[in-house]
This record gives C-alpha cells, structure tokens and sequence, in this order.
DNA sequence: GATACTTAGGCAAAAAATTGCCTATTTGGC
DNA sequence: GCCAAATAGGCAATTTTTTGCCTAAGTATC
C-alpha cells in the first residue's frame, strides 16, 4: 500500500500534534541533516533521515512519510531524479526541495514534478518546521479529495460530490490554519457566518479544534 | 470557443496548422514585444499583444487565448499578480514566464500558479515558438494542474471563488478529457443536463464548436 | 427531403442556499 | 456574580440553483 493511503486519513480534525507527522529528510551533508532532524525532533516531529536517494527511496517503501524535505544536489543521484522515483511510488506525497545553487530549470522541473515548495539553503530551521507543518496537514485533508482528482478518468465522480469535498477540504484546511478561530476563517474565506455555519453542519466539518497551543 | 477547450490538447495525432493557437504576448518591452510578436506571426501564430496587465486582461477577456506568455517584472503590476488575475477568469490557461532576473521564490510561486515554464530572458524566437507549440499541444503537467486547482498554495482568496474555480477546472477538463462530448460530461459528472447548460453559462465555459476530426 | 441524434435555451415550479435578526450558551476576566 | 466576546442556532425572507417540460437549431444518415 502506498504511504500516503496509509498515513492516518484525512481527518484534520484529531487532536494530534505534530507527533504524528512523518517527515523522510534527504541530505548528503550529514551536519546539515544532522541539525535538521535534531530541530524538528525537538519539536515533536517525527523523522526520518536517509543521506542519499536510494536509501531515502527504501525508507519511503518501508515508513508512512507525510513529507519528503530533500537536498536537490546529491553526490550520485541529483534531486530531480529522486523526486522522479519518489513520484513512482507515492504520486502526492509533497516534496520540499533545499537548495543553495539551483538554476532556473532546475526550480521549474522540479515544480513540475509537484515539489510543494523550494527553499534556499541555507534554511531557517524554523522556517522548515513551519512549511512542513502546513504542508503535511494540508496534504492529510487533501488525500481524498486529490485521489478523485486523479481519477478523473476511471472513476464517475459526481461533480457534486467532488465540489462539496473541495468545500469542505478548503474550510477544514483554513480552520486549521486559523487554529480553529471562526471568526478568522469568517474573514479569511470571506464569508458570512450563518452560511458557514451552515456549510460546516452540511459537510459534517467537526467544531472541535484542535487548539494546540504550541 | 473556450480559451483551452479550442486547443486539440491530448491528441497526438492532430496536424492542424499552427494558425488557430491564439497567444496572448504581454511584455512592457516594446521592442521585444514587436519581435516576439512578429517572429511567431510568421510562424502562423495567432498572437494578440499587450503591453501592460491591465490591457492583458482585457483582451484575455475578449479573445480565445490559447497561451500566455507574460514577462515576470513589469511595471505597473507584476507577473504573479497579473497570472492571479489570469487564474481568475481561466484557471487551466497555460502560461509562460519570461524574465531575466527571477528570484526563486518568484519561479517558486509562478509554478504554483500553473506556470507552464519559465524562460530565461532573452529568449530565442525559435526556442519561445517550440514552448507555445508543445504547450498548446499537449496539455502541462498533470500534477501542478492538480495541484493550482486544488489550490495548495496558502493564498486568501474567497470560497466562493475557489468553489467556482473548481468547479469550473472540473468541468472544462472533463469537457477536455471526452472532447467536448456534452453527452459524456453529463454522464461522468452525474449531473443533469440543464444542470450543465447553466453552469457553463454562468461559470464562463465555452462550448467546443470543432471536435478536430481526432 | 425525411429522420434520428445531439445540444441549447425559455419558462416556471421546486429545492436549496444565503443571510439578517434575535436569542442562547460558553468562556474568560473583573 | 456580572460583563464582554465568541459562537451556535431558530426562524423567515430573499436569492440562487436545480430541473422538468417543451421547442428549436444544427448535423449526419439514409
């Protein structure tokens, strides 16, 4: 089964932390990964580090990884490659690419390929922990809603049905990001707030959110 | 006809002229504009320029744009701006970036707006024709297709503008996908057919008159 | 030219969604 | 306990959307 199927289901609303969270970091330089994998440990991520493409590409088969956070130049197997295999396997799973020196096809191919974002090395650890956090839930709450997207053409989805889980994917993914606060999402989706209550009893978009304080 | 719905897209096999692509040029250069212009006129193009945002819009508005092709640094309004407001009336369009200093957080962000590519200024005439030619073509990349409609990117827009966006991505590519088979729509997206009729009126779907014989 | 097929659209009834107004509940602070 | 802020929800008016029925236009076939 493939890793993001097997990560646990879109429901954004669970109280998790970012215990939860898996993150697969790809990187030659092993005091980079080193520090890396120390920051977000410290901060309750879980990690996984691997310090070239083919190991990275095992543990991938083996781990439930919600995220891949790689180095685009690597000794024997550059990033484009790797993302390509990656792609093989786990069609959705966001990738963050780090690089220090990429040129414009390189950031363009790899955009391509579904790389979630691309950062500049060297990264502010924080500034990491912060796309991974967003990426990782927002990627959760999508699964569903990218795998009918994906199955455009096998599968007969009601534009109904898919419309209302985009819905229901963009309110959930906005209170998420608001940390639950209405009055926030009211202003973010720019909407009135009896229809967002509304909308929230008809998708079933649970109330109770997670307010991790942090 | 519909900006995207026109092009022959995913069929292979189609050997029409390049005469009924339509690219929209937009670059406040007036002397690249000019040549590029003039170069991929010669080549049997359609091409419509304009030489700030604005009158881009403008005429994206009016004529059945198969491609645009906008320069990132302009001075009243830049390109990521102006490719929002493009996403906002088509959200599938392809479009191409030309500039000469992009940084990478602005590649980064263009091709999460569903940039097609990103060249670097100053182009060659024959290599821009050979980009709009296989975009016009074959469609872009599945996943950043997938990924803009989704709309990961954690912009603030509003929901009834994502919804309708959405809805709007789903419709067209399943337009897209059955070749403009009203029948077949109806059928994939379960929907009923008035349903469709009024939709596509309201959401600024054209129909697609030439079923190029495929 | 007749016929079948596909699609558009006018009209109106029915259904669903939006939204303002008002009230209740909860939570935190004083 | 009381007050203020945030949120939920009942109710009803309004708006929007959906959809059935019927007609028409364009194409292709015979």
């Amino acid at each position: 089964m493939s890793n993001f199927v097997s990560s646990p289901a879109n429901l954004p609303n669970q109280d998790m932390g970012n215990q939860n969270v898996c993150v697969l970091l790809v990187d030659d330089d092993h005091d980079v990964l080193g520090a890396n994998a120390r920051y977000l440990r410290v901060n309750d991520l879980n990690v996984v580090v691997a310090d070239q493409a083919s190991t990275a590409i095992e543990r991938l088969k083996a781990e439930p990884i919600d995220v891949v956070v790689t180095d685009l130049r690597m000794p024997n197997c550059d990033g484009i490659e790797f993302a390509h295999e990656v792609r093989d396997i786990t069609p959705l799973l966001p990738i963050v690419f780090l690089s220090g020196f990429a040129t414009v096809p390189e950031i363009v191919e790899a955009m391509k390929l579904g790389a979630v974002d691309f950062l500049e090395k060297p990264v502010e650890p924080d500034h990491l922990l912060g796309k991974i956090k967003s990426v990782s839930t927002s990627f959760r709450s999508e699964i569903a809603l990218q795998r009918q997207a994906l199955n455009i053409s096998e599968t007969t989805v009601s534009l109904r049905k898919r419309v209302r889980a985009y819905e229901k994917y963009v309110i959930e993914s906005c209170l998420l990001q608001h940390n639950g606060r209405i009055s926030c999402v009211l202003e973010a989706l720019d909407i009135n707030r009896r229809t967002l209550n509304e909308k929230m009893n008809r998708l079933g978009i649970a109330r109770n959110p997670n307010q991790d304080a942090g």
